[in-house]
DNA sequence: GCAGCAATTGAAGAAATCTTCAATTCGTGA
DNA sequence: TCACGAATTGAAGATTTCTTCAATTGCTGC
């Protein structure tokens, strides 16, 4: 396995990590959207908005195309819903553990107190 | 949808965005794994080693239990290698597209310029 | 108890990423 | 050609994350 791969992905999921990112790959998974439409669907300003679309130009997991006077962005694969889905069920996961953890912490009620939570 | 869920989601993926956590999860894959033993397959000092793995810890992801003299870490749940997975394919999709971009720009020898590739 | 190894922690400076603003590009229509 | 709206860009300051160091904790054996 060559080393640098181990760099390829995690720059990878670090372009994953923004909010506004992810929400413009959840709104192109029903298809190729003006910019327009992504704005009116996702609270930031415009100009913010454009960096954050530039970051996923960059990496390559969308494409733009100009069409007469809007900019519309699709996905540049078809395997972004499977990861955005690994994702979500991880997420599940791992906050139904948070939980099971939060309920466990509320019936144990501390008398020397372990004090040793962290 | 709840509005903070992409922030969850964008912090999950934050988190996988280094690429000493990302060997970590890809050795766990294997099965649980004492910290001495990570230690000897990724190039890293100990201390930092420590750092990402409570990253991971606090995360959730990852969980530790000590073992007289030692510390053993395993994945928290049983996801993490469908993610990765899907992660890699997009990841070799990416680069596969970047390779044909590459071919294209190498076979055309523009005359005028088209001068606008970004 | 104390020496010794394993692992974690806290803190500080360095490095990367975010947000925001003003300036610019690109196309359309007057 | 000029003005206009849509979208992008570059740059600066603020915020966050990384790396590294010294100090600390936890366990084992003497």
């Amino acid at each position: 396995m060559p080393v640098p791969l181990y760099q390829a992905k995690a720059e990878f999921f670090r372009m994953l990590g923004h909010p506004v990112r992810i929400r413009v790959l959840e709104l192109l998974q029903d298809g190729p959207m003006p910019v327009r439409e992504l704005l009116a669907n996702i609270e930031v300003e415009r100009s913010n908005l454009s960096q954050q679309l530039a970051v996923l130009r960059r990496s390559g997991i969308v494409t733009s195309a100009r069409e007469a006077d809007t900019v519309v962005y699709s996905l540049a694969g078809p395997d972004v819903a499977e990861l955005l889905g690994a994702a979500r069920r991880i997420l599940t996961e791992l906050i139904a553990g948070q939980q099971g953890l939060l309920d466990e912490l509320r019936a144990t009620q501390p008398v020397g107190a372990p004090t040793r939570g962290r």
